[in-house]
DNA sequence: CTAACCAAACTGACCAGTCAGTTCAAATAG
DNA sequence: CTATTTGAACTGACTGGTCAGTTTGGTTAG
């Protein structure tokens, strides 16, 4: 359940990082199980091991702190998204290496998945514009391996790529929680493949 | 943005179910907006132009509040669902019919889509149990319709059944929800033909 | 030596839930 | 037809508690 660092930023601040790295931890627990506005801040503290203060000291609000939450989480799927991208010949098995890489993430990360789903579509969210840049990086690469499917395949040119980047993307969040929370017996490749079947309806028959 | 009523219940509480209808309605507004725990019952009760004190006169609790605003939200969906069923011959068509009916539904209340995506998969939820029943009777109606594709065409068996219910009734609300907040261009068809791609794809080819 | 951290007290705002009192429409009495 | 009663529906001030964020004075690790 732990975020590995994805990318040292100073020399000095090794003290900082680490503690950094165990409030990215607790928060994303406690957030995802809670809510955003559910969990204080002296839970989080307390959960990292670490007092109040350092929370402010690390992060100037709560609200930058989730805000920072979500980019680590981003960062750390998108990593895995374009690790795929190019390791394979077949689009279409390139394109079920990502979504088994999604999947992967969800099982390690449910928390993050959790918090993603529960503020994406919130209106006047505080971290809206946070939401539209990450969820576009994200999306950018969905949309490159369909991309390439529809280069080597005829494809269903009626069917709008926005919509299925939409649809196949929302559904590796929600198959991927769904099995966390209420169908853990099904494997990664149930729902590997039940998502895999959008692509397939997607390349003509 | 309202919901219409779903059942008359007595006599006299004419005044009860009006105020009722317009706490629904107000507090599915807000609560979709910023999330049960970021709204106040004193907002509430002010945007249906109401005393606090008739919240809790109507209803036990904010959390009562909330459990049957869920309720009253599935009742909607799950009617309009089954009213596509069997009145179609051909179950694809009957399908794609009833993915345009959930479109719709997340068209005419995206509060109660971001409701629905926002408490779903929290761990010890309050309405934990409230979930597990109504997601239950919606993904019965799903299956049922995507039986009746398998009872009349050839089918990848590979692909679980329960999977499949998911990755739909996942699509449906994240695919409405992103056209509601990110993409209002996307048009009822394009959405609906995105998803159905996932039944294309279960079909054999 | 200094950036990072701790512990704990404090502030000011906010909020769920309560309750004693008010309104009013319909039922009943005169 | 008018007067009175009844009680469901509603009101809003109030209470006890919580929480984000601040401050301060001291401690520790690199």
């Amino acid at each position: 359940m732990s975020m590995q660092d994805a990318g040292e930023k100073k020399l000095r601040p090794a003290r900082t990082n680490a503690t950094k790295q165990k409030l990215f931890d607790a928060s994303m627990e406690l957030i995802g199980e809670r809510g955003a506005a559910g969990v204080t801040v002296d839970e989080i503290a307390a959960a990292a091991g670490v007092s109040k203060g350092t929370v402010y000291y690390n992060f100037g609000s709560k609200s930058d702190l989730i805000a920072q939450l979500l980019r680590h989480g981003v960062d750390i799927l998108h990593a895995r998204l374009v690790s795929v991208q190019d390791s394979s010949a077949d689009p279409l098995a390139a394109m079920d290496e990502m979504i088994g890489q999604a999947m992967d993430f969800m099982a390690e990360y449910p928390s993050f998945a959790r918090l993603w789903v529960s503020e994406n579509w919130r209106i006047p969210s505080e971290w809206q514009d946070t939401f539209a840049e990450l969820r576009g990086r994200l999306l950018a690469v969905i949309g490159g391996a369909i991309e390439g499917v529809a280069a080597r395949y005829p494809v269903d040119e009626s069917i709008s790529r926005g919509s299925l980047e939409t649809a196949i993307f929302g559904a590796c969040f929600v198959v991927g929680l769904d099995r966390q929370t209420y169908n853990p017996e099904r494997t990664r490749e149930q729902s590997v493949a039940a998502i895999m079947a959008i692509m397939r309806g997607y390349v003509r028959k």
